[in-house]
RNA sequence: CGGGAUGUAGUUCAGUUUGGUAGAGCGCUCGCUUUGGGAGCGAGAGGUCGCAGGUUCAAAUCCUGUCAUCCCGACCA
């Protein structure tokens, strides 16, 4: 059916919206795809319920041809799984909460959350395989929805790219062995590059973060974009990580067997790095070099905090030219020192050194020697100690004395001091050697549009999901769980795909494939441009056809070029020569074709655009 | 949760400093003209100035409170 412009809901917009940002947002609005509805909620309107199918079909193609099967999960889910599994507190202020009627424990009109919107569906996946499978030979299964989610953000932004409710791809995969799982990954992996293939976009994987559920493997797909909220770094020989998930390549160790005893020196007024380097080099300079930022250590006074608000004091040491990035350090820092659940990794504040009246800010030290321990679990402070692999056996130190105004010249490594454990923690540079040896790192940004991570059997666990396996014992099933973002996945197209004038549409998901636009006086063109619509459309092209009568020839010319459709036909001043134009909207070039070779010639480039 | 800003017509904004009873562009309706790059003329519709108090003869404008939204950051399997 060929959509007519003046029967089409729609009104494009000539002014940007005022909370737009971003491009994706700002064309989505103004060419009448989407309308805010709430602060990161999103109402769809025909042509962007057309783009949205059409996305979520080549999802789902992609999907069917790995084999796996699709279901349909309620968003509205009970909350008891999800405290099975203990996400309904982990995830805490991020999922949307409510209580039905019967939730009226208290007194009347005061409801105690007893349900929840999904943010995502492992538990509801696994107990529904739990529910009709029980053996081996059921196995392994591939099951995926394609489903509304809800997160509540702090902070929603940039339009469809950060929403509170957005369309999501979600997968699992259930299998008996280790073996079958990684295949699944990988068809997983396979299909998702199909996927970004077919749409046009230069997505890449990239080495992930487990996150707190665990399991073993794990990559995300990030689009390169300047406004993405990810940063991952790239090697020129192919090493791609997203920076939570970068390991850092620590120096050789060093012989110190002539290495001199540590000398604490007066350094006063040096409760910065950098004052610390400038008194060293003027009181007390070494021969070969100058002292720099990268020979002081250190110890920064971190804080994990619990989801039950509890403050865990811990110090972590970095080179002195080095900073710690906290979500790296919240990644790990949980399991090393034995802290469960969802930490949160903050600065130290004044109420937390009150509570340590060791730590002398500025010049906090792990002491002189190994015997008189300042930091670590075991010492005087009791105060976990954690280090960069940075510093290694035999690294020699400026570092903070315990004392105001002292700091330790000449402190080693391995002979001096010692650390509870190791922790990747600092802030990924440009230039930091990848860890596979492929070159040195360079930083980009990037939009999060895939996650695909072997869960390993933490739910299933949890949740009870265990077959027979072929000796008849209870086996615990391995799971793997596959995110594609659909909505921002179509906010992404849109963000490589446009001009200064308006979208441009990937053949694969636009809403037609032709927009025909009729122009002039009289009725001759409206005449042609509506046969010449019903003969594409008979030829298999979607149309969508400008016959307003008023609208003069810059706001139909405008509206095209905004919608984005890939190829403009405009039926106009050319046909008293028997002339349509076929414009190309990507490169703005024009061709003229005779009104009765148009539909072959549009089928024809239609073929070669898709 | 910190920092910044803004709430006036469908929309983008002016008007607030200096209080005097509501404005413009775009969009929308009607008529005539116009039709290859966001047309012209004429006539219209449309607003509890976020909300609640207060000051005042009089509040969009001043004061207090409150709510909401946006941006930056924190947060974000």
């Amino acid at each position: 059916m060929t959509t007519r412009l003046s029967h089409l809901f729609l009104r494009t917009l000539r002014d940007n919206p005022v909370d737009a940002e971003v491009a994706s947002h700002r064309l989505l609005v103004r060419a009448g795809y989407i309308r805010r509805a709430a602060p990161g909620i999103y109402s769809w309107l025909p042509l962007g319920l057309t783009v949205l199918r059409r996305l979520e079909q080549i999802v789902r193609e992609e999907m069917n041809a790995i084999g796996a099967q699709e279901v349909h999960f309620p968003a509205l889910l009970p909350k008891e799984p999800y405290e099975i599994s203990g996400r309904w507190k982990t995830y805490g202020d991020g999922i949307f909460v409510l209580g039905d009627r019967k939730s009226e424990e208290v007194e009347p009109r005061v409801r105690r959350p007893n349900y929840l919107l999904a943010p995502t569906h492992e538990e509801m996946f696994t107990l529904l395989v739990k529910d009709l499978y029980s053996s081996y030979k059921d196995l392994p299964v591939n099951l995926y929805q394609i489903q509304t989610k809800y997160r509540d953000e702090a902070r929603p932004r940039a339009g469809l790219l950060r929403g509170r409710e957005f369309v999501m791809k979600d997968s699992y995969s259930f299998c008996v062995t280790d073996e079958d799982q990684h295949a699944a990954y990988e068809a997983h992996r396979a299909a998702y590059v199909r996927i970004f293939d077919r749409l046009g976009l230069p997505a890449v994987p990239v080495a992930a973060d487990n996150g707190t559920m665990g399991g073993s493997a794990s990559e995300e797909f990030l689009f390169p974009c300047d406004i993405g909220e990810d940063t991952f770094v790239e090697s020129p020989g192919g090493y791609r990580a997203n920076v939570e998930a970068v390991t850092s390549v620590p120096p050789e160790p060093e012989a110190y067997d002539d290495a001199p005893a540590a000398v604490v020196h007066h350094t006063p007024g040096t409760d910065t790095i950098q004052t610390l380097v400038d008194a060293a080099n003027a009181h007390h300079p070494r021969q070969d070099r100058p002292w720099t930022a990268a020979d002081t250590l250190k110890n920064v006074v971190v804080v994990v905090v619990t989801p039950d608000g509890e403050r865990h004091v811990a110090i972590i040491a970095v080179p002195g030219d080095r900073d710690v990035d906290f979500k790296r350090a919240e990644a790990t820092i949980g399991s090393t020192l034995g802290i469960e659940g969802e930490i949160s990794v903050e600065a130290a504040e004044s109420e937390d050194f009150a509570r340590h009246p060791g730590l002398v800010a500025g010049y906090i030290g792990p002491g002189m020697s190994l015997d008189a321990a300042h930091l670590g679990k075991d010492s005087a402070t009791g105060i976990p100690y954690l280090a960069d692999p940075r510093i290694v056996s035999g690294s020699r130190w400026i570092t903070g004395a315990n004392q105001s105004d002292y700091h330790v010249f000449g402190l080693v490594a391995g002979r001096d001091f010692t650390w509870d454990a190791p922790i990747e923690s600092v802030v990924v540079q440009d230039g930091d050697p990848a860890p596979d040896g492929s070159g040195p790192l360079s930083t980009r940004r990037g939009i999060e549009l895939g996650h695909i991570f072997m869960l390993g059997r933490y739910f299933s666990e949890v949740l009870g999901l265990k077959v027979l396996d072929e000796n008849g014992k209870q086996s615990t099933v391995a799971m793997g769980s596959y995110g594609f973002g659909v909505t921002r996945a179509l906010a992404a197209l849109v963000e490589a795909n446009h001009d200064d004038r308006g979208i441009i549409w990937p053949a694969a998901v636009a809403p037609a494939d032709i927009h025909l636009v009729a122009t002039g006086k009289g009725s001759e063109v409206f005449e042609a441009a509506e046969e010449l619509a019903q003969q594409l459309e008979a030829a298999g092209l979607s149309v969508i056809y400008d016959d307003r009568p008023k609208a003069s020839p810059g706001v139909k010319f405008g509206d095209a070029e905004l919608v984005g459709v890939p190829t403009i036909v405009v039926v106009g001043r050319g046909l008293a020569d028997g002339n349509v134009e076929v414009k190309d909207r990507r490169s703005g070039q024009a061709e003229n074709v005779t009104l009765t070779g148009a539909v072959a010639h549009l089928v024809e480039r239609a073929a070669t655009l898709r």
